[in-house]
DNA sequence: AACTATACGGAAGGGCATTCCGTTACGCAA
DNA sequence: TTGCGTAACGGAATGCCCTTCCGTATAGTT
């Protein structure tokens, strides 16, 4: 995750910012900062965690909270657009150093991984909330094109069939992956895996 | 839903009452029209919406809420256990009145859509609040007998297979009928359509 | 009809989200 | 470097909502 996504986050947090006029670097500052702490005390506490939590966490005050993220959506949304991204960048560096087949599963282990993690992330597209609206849009705006280029590489060598997409591939993982509380954890492991092996095959 | 799911409600809600002291009529009326508001509160607003929306709708007082279900997750638990047992009984009433395979797909059906509509079900469910810990196995042994006499039915038919039992067909539906915000509605019908045709053939 | 325990209603208390505004300090220009 | 204008800060104040508490009402019993 290189400085791009700071500054993009920083810039959807303050919207139409006057392109001539730069945003003071404590403002910047305080951004990440609040992004840094909302990221840690969601993954700990969960997205209803208290406002003064996160603030007490960047060291700055309430007031600074709301004026970078007028609504507590936005805060969420900042938050998981950055995880969306780092997990998006994680397929380049897989397709770098890996061959592809086990880039492709190496990939969407840690995709597994982070959609079963972030509770936040699938209470916030299924919450009906319209603030969430193009959340799901930028999920699959960033990751598509991500995995898109792993199961490509896998497929010019033949290693997975030719009928199956990167959506496909996405919202399958995506829903099977969701823990199942009082259920073997191991269960969604199986069945993802299962589904894997199954796209070796036609 | 006979008389004897309010009884059951009734009870969780007042937990292990003095058997030989029966319970007031105006309490029980009250806990009723509770229920029936919360749940027509719940499905129109989602399971956050503010109390004093439910005790208006039923006619009563807050104390009056908060003396049957202390906490939140109470009055939740309680709606939510109403309609699984609705989604339960439902498949006695479908498999008296319908051939095996077409009691199955239509109970089915059902489910989706049960799972589907009630946001409040998944985010309970993994909300890791330990007041829910015991909605799993409600749901499960409601649900799997349920589901496994349709199964039975339609398996010495022969006409599905052998190997999936109804623990696998609940688990995989349930997640499979997420929605998914952004994509097409019909995209989980799909999914679905296809697992159940799948179950058809080894 | 009187009595008792159950249950009711809504006011009071407390916590948290959100707003507002006086104060601080960054960045630019002279 | 100094001074100014303005972006940005902090936290007190506001208001909403959850939850508790207790005086009052009433069902059920004798």
């Amino acid at each position: 995750m290189g400085p791009t996504d700071v500054d993009s986050a920083t810039q959807s947090a303050a919207l139409n910012r006057d392109a001539t006029r730069r945003q003071r670097a404590d403002a910047k500052r305080n951004v990440v900062a609040l992004l840094e702490a909302a990221t840690s005390v969601f993954a700990r506490t969960g997205v209803d965690a208290p406002a003064k939590e996160i603030t007490a966490l960047a060291g700055v005050g309430v007031g600074t909270l709301y004026r970078h993220f007028p609504r507590r959506s936005d805060l969420i949304v900042a938050v998981l657009q950055q995880e969306i991204d780092a997990c998006a960048s994680a397929a380049t560096a897989l397709s770098a150093e890996h061959a592809p087949w086990e880039a492709l599963t190496t990939w969407i282990g840690r995709f597994t991984e982070f959609v079963g993690t972030k509770r936040g992330l699938a209470s916030a597209l299924h919450s009906g909330d319209p603030a969430f609206d193009d959340l799901p849009r930028y999920f699959m705006g960033r990751l598509e094109p991500a995995l898109d280029g792993l199961l490509g590489a896998a497929r010019a060598r033949g290693e997975v069939r030719a009928d199956v997409t990167a959506r496909d591939v996405l919202l399958t993982v995506a829903l099977l992956c969701q823990p199942v509380r009082g259920e073997d954890p191991h269960l969604n492991e199986r069945m993802i895996r299962i589904f894997i092996e199954g796209l070796r095959h036609s």
